[in-house]
DNA sequence: GGACGTTACTTTACGCCGTAAGGAGTCGCA
DNA sequence: TGCGACTCCTTACGGCGTAAAGTAACGTCC
């Protein structure tokens, strides 16, 4: 896991609200930056998009701009710094409050919600890999905060319950789309199919640990009761077809977040 | 984040499974063996449990074991493998199907077992650490799933939904663990009070964006209702006070897990 | 009992990483 | 014209994981 969040409060945070660069327009004394703060964000986005959190270096991220590694250091005080950077700036893709029309009442809304920040967190799995130790203040994740907020407003429940189910949600989100970056990362890892991947480990599984079965009677009892009903296939007519584990993910985040829903929606009819 | 689950997963597997050294009393030629899997393991996650896992190296744990850090290369593949190990040999100390006992029913136990996950990851903040990019499958890791699943045998539901139960309440606990060990980590950062943390990033927040309020009117509101009602000490009197950030998150736990309670038994009478 | 092969462990070294220190070149302004 | 501020580069240091090769302890067989 990498960290953020740990450079000086003061400088991160006046990074993150980008609350320096005093004039845009004054022509100093030395030579003209040819990079800035947001180009080079830019380029470790992408890096980290590209090539995962793994291959996020400062030479990489460089190299990337056609510089060194230490050209950065004019602009960003360090990796750490630069990485609260990317995170915050990443959440801008996050539903708006604005843009965000809940016609249905609440339980749309909300599910609309979470499916949206799923597909966020999908397509930038390195975030998934910042660590969660303090949060990063920036505006956007703010912003993404106040979204959430705003919909949960909806459902009348009181401001202290409010709290504790912003800190649910989002944790669930994340966790659900953990699990679908992980099944999308294990059906790449062999290159090939994703059974294939399943089919060496719990071969050499079985083959090592032929007392599965006794050993662990709930598991195998549940695995053995099959796979979940064939997907209906709603609304992915056409599209690629979706491999098995990364639709057992996603399955997993529905009912979850159904489960969660129906949670909510008691504590509505029982305080009111 | 740190990532495990790397290497060949053959020698992974049966390293996690001890189906190594296939004679223990054989006495080979060369030197007897002065060190172990295990000892190596025990010391490492002793050094992640003491200084996190930013400490945690290769050289570091040889140190530790008065040897270099190539010494431990006799007996583990690499630091990936050596993540594998350490990761579920801590998962020994999850709620175990046998110890457990359910008087109460269902709602109770998983209340219980979910309390004791909770204290399990926040004695070991650094598994937090370990990148959930497909699974261990270790034996202590399957015990506690098996443990789980057979808890949530009890609430009669169908398998679909437990599974997909399992896959909600474990992320659940996890994230509400990070955060916890967050607000822990928050408290010992200035090594003085934890309000001293908040104070001097909320301070400069408030100089850095004085619009704040406008910007983000939800938050802003959820923050000026004040924070929840004064602990009623359950069940903590006599110990030492906790502190206010990880009585939130205590909080949010236990709010959070009954909402989800509260889903799954809509679930059941939903369905039966 | 001495040579031999196996094994545990050490030393050295390579190529990465983040980043401190100092130098080179470019520009606005006095 | 020169000074000082500024961007960017080169070099270097101490860390990392681990490959390669060397050293020494031990069981076995002649």
């Amino acid at each position: 896991m990498v960290f953020a969040g740990q450079g000086d409060p003061r400088r991160s945070l006046s990074l993150l609200w980008r609350a320096d660069a005093p004039p845009p327009t004054r022509g100093g004394p030395g030579p003209k930056p040819r990079l800035s703060v947001d180009a080079i964000v830019a380029a470790a986005v992408a890096l980290a998009d590209e090539e995962g959190m793994g291959a996020l270096s400062m030479r990489a991220v460089g190299d990337r701009l056609g510089r060194t590694a230490m050209a950065l250091y004019t602009y960003v005080p360090g990796k750490s710094e630069l990485l609260d950077l990317m995170y915050d700036a990443v959440h801008a893709e996050l539903p708006s409050a604005q843009t965000e029309s809940h016609p249905a009442g609440w339980r749309a809304a909300l599910t609309a919600w979470a499916g949206e920040v799923l597909e966020f967190y999908v397509r930038h799995p390195w975030v998934l890999q910042v660590s969660q130790a303090r949060p990063v203040l920036g505006p956007h994740e703010y912003a993404g905060l106040d979204t959430l907020v705003t919909l949960l407003r909806a459902t009348g429940l009181e401001a202290g319950v409010l709290r504790r189910l912003v800190g649910t949600l989002f944790p669930f989100v994340r966790g659900s789309a953990q699990a679908v970056a992980d099944a999308r990362l294990a059906a790449a890892a062999t290159g090939s199919s994703d059974e294939e991947w399943w089919a060496a480990r719990s071969a050499a599984l079985l083959e090592l640990v032929p007392d599965f079965a006794e050993r662990f009677p709930a598991v195998s009892g549940l695995e053995a009761e099959g796979p979940a009903e064939p997907y209906p296939g709603e609304g992915t007519e056409g599209a690629e077809p979706v491999p098995y584990p990364e639709r057992e993910a996603r399955e997993t985040f529905r009912v979850g977040l159904g489960v969660l829903l129906d949670g909510i929606e008691a504590a509505r009819v029982g305080r009111t």
